[in-house]
DNA sequence: AACAGCAAAATGATATCCCATCTTTCCTGT
DNA sequence: ACAGGAAAGATGGGATATCATTTTGCTGTT
């Protein structure tokens, strides 16, 4: 149930609840989501649902079926290298069309943003921040480009990524650390190609080291 | 083939309708589109057009804002020149993660296909035949690979393409089919990186053909 | 001509109703 | 006992009416 105060853009609030329990792993592979039964849940009329699971069908959550409804498709190893690898193709190409109309201003925002980062610790809070902060700097990194679509195409990519605890993140942060520090000093000597290969890269080997942590993780389990 | 978007629903062919309505240059650059107004016309209640607007959004044809609706954002060239760019990302991508999967069948398909659209002629009958077949031969390039995400981006970057009048594609007509012809050529001898290639840059070419195409269009009218 | 302020319009959202279709259950005839 | 099918129930797509809130546009005054 949602309190009051949330209801302020409600379809934007329905569609963040339904991800987050879609992503937390509330649904097996092929469930149907009721809309009646949500609405009654949420404490909302069936339409923000509705339109909440249009925006989840295109982020990949689910897919609706004419006059079936909206079937639950949780993400799998394979979605994680999907989504890493659209990334790196989407995010690559952006940023090489992003760093011409880069401002003075921008590379401040990305040398700020890196620093705070460094300065962070290895809690959980601390882990939170800086997944917010690395969110931003990946932002700005490619907020030049002029294309529409890519822009929106790439939000959806990182909205679909599950929301993983932040305790198998800090392994990679020294390296992490590295590679942006790489894109900044490329960005700021013009060298746009390098930068779209150190960036690629850098998506890519986040993606491997996510995959290996849950490999390990779900061999514990079962 | 086509069993799973032969959508007999209402929204669907709303939708449609409104893409069609826009790519046809109906609106100027920041008209509202009034979403009673639609309705009526169409002949239709409100929620189908909202529907409709949720996914035109994706398609970058309008902008939603809160409370003022929908606002027309119709096609410019830099919009071709990123459509044509993304789907040649997207698209070698795709073919390139989907030769591992595609079966003799669809090999004896895509050859299908190529005779037929070498078959036909340069009347607007034919045209609007080719680019039929064109799209399905795209298609079936593609769907192999096993991704989700991308098969609905690239659909998306295919929808969002102005319906040009056929009578400006028969001078690329020989080029393209020649192109068809060296993927197909090459996925048969499993030179995968080789056909990603030269998909890419058929791709890209079509962009340019189009875009001096428009040019000289525009040059005329004004 | 500028502007303040108010009326009309449009959207986001709710509540209900209807119908088509999909799913499940249960009944029937062999 | 069981396969097959018919009926009942569940659910989604869609229509309609209504309300609150915000935006837009108009009008009359200065």
């Amino acid at each position: 149930m949602l309190s009051e105060q949330d209801r302020q853009t409600l379809q934007y609030k329905v569609t963040t609840k339904l991800r987050e329990v879609i992503l937390k792993g509330e649904f097996k592979w092929g469930d149907r989501l009721i809309q009646e039964e949500w609405a009654a849940k949420l404490g909302v009329s069936r339409m923000p649902i509705r339109d909440a699971l249009r925006q989840l069908e295109i982020e990949g959550l689910v897919r609706i079926e004419p006059r079936r409804g909206a079937i639950v498709t949780p993400i799998t190893a394979e979605d994680i290298e999907e989504i890493y690898h659209l990334r790196a193709l989407l995010e690559g190409e952006a940023l090489e069309r992003s760093i011409p109309y880069l401002e003075q201003e921008d590379l401040q925002t990305l040398e700020d943003y890196h620093e705070k980062m460094q300065a962070l610790g290895k809690d959980e809070d601390d882990i939170r921040e800086y997944m917010e902060l690395n969110k931003e700097f990946h932002k700005v990194l490619y907020q030049g480009c002029p294309w529409r679509r890519i822009h929106q195409m790439i939000d959806i990519l990182w909205t679909g990524i599950p929301l993983y605890t932040p305790s198998i993140i800090p392994d990679r942060l020294q390296d992490a650390h590295k590679e942006h520090e790489e894109i900044i000093t490329a960005i700021k000597n013009n060298r746009t190609k390098e930068a779209r290969v150190i960036l690629e890269n850098h998506i890519l080997r986040t993606k491997q080291h996510l995959l290996s942590v849950i490999g390990k993780n779900e061999g514990d389990k079962k």
